[in-house]
DNA sequence: TTTCAAATGAGAACGGTTCTCATTATTGCA
DNA sequence: TGCAATAATGAGAACCGTTCTCATTTGAAA
């Protein structure tokens, strides 16, 4: 999933299948997404892209978020963060830096995801919980922080 | 760290620390996630005792959070939600039901949980963070919600 | 007691997000 | 093509969880 054409693909059947549009509007979130390594505020996105409008780039990520496109991701910082869904991305994990919200993504090594995600599919049985995902955050300082403080 | 005793203790020398009281409504507060298993919301919080005003309990929370007494936790669902800090809890993950915001608590067995630990230690170091702590939940549908679906 | 800073609580204000609704685009169909 | 019919758009209002304000109360220290 590396090439513009196959993620505008999959998120034209992603929508179609919860009958929506892949419309200009959301073709401009995507692509701004997907030229980000990283999440994006919604400040961040209308930045990028000066011309959407604040109250349809809100309904229409949600309405990517309901297609399963792309991903939301509520931190105690003041806004929500975005970014392409794990079906495009790969699965992965973030680090936040808390002073100022920043979220980059990094991954495990193979092994260790997989004996994690045994480890708590396990948990999830005993609990009687059907699992979808799990997210694994990283809570810290990034180094411009620290450097400013 | 498993008697009211100690935890009271603990709990005035962190508010100390930063310059604030244990007072009679914070004591309540403390009362009320002590005797809870799992993170409790804002209204759970009230209705488990009904003469605490509503903003009172906000900013107390907020005061024994900054003490680091207790944690917030946050998720997409509508209210943050809140338990005592690790330092009294003991480290450990949380497991979330997406249709109706519970929040359960579980622990990682020894070695997973310090194999786990290094390598993130290790992720930190390469992207330049300072590490405080990290997070992981667990995101599924409890039981109930399973079958009232 | 007296003093004085800190805590309290009722309600107002804040702000990120969602909703409303009149307008504009798009699709299906002849 | 042209014409409904339906969906998307965007400006601004509304929503609602949380924070702030401020007059009053509490509690610690002496």
């Amino acid at each position: 999933m590396n090439n513009k054409f196959d993620v505008d693909q999959l998120i034209a059947s992603q929508l179609q299948a919860v009958g929506q549009r892949y419309t200009s509007n959301r073709r401009r979130l995507i692509s701004i997404l997907l030229r980000s390594s990283k999440p994006l505020s919604i400040n961040q996105i209308l930045d990028m892209d000066p011309e959407l409008a604040q109250s349809s780039a809100y309904r229409n990520l949600t309405v990517l978020e309901e297609a399963g496109s792309i991903a939301r991701i509520v931190t105690s910082a003041d806004h929500a963060r975005y970014e392409l869904a794990e079906e495009i991305l790969e699965h992965h994990h973030h680090i936040i830096c808390s002073p100022c919200g920043e979220i980059l993504d990094f991954r495990l090594s193979d092994n260790i995801e997989e004996t994690l995600e045994a480890s708590l599919q396990e948990i999830a049985d005993q609990l009687g919980f059907t699992l979808d995902t799990h997210r694994l955050d990283l809570i810290g300082t990034c180094t411009l922080c620290k450097d400013n403080s």
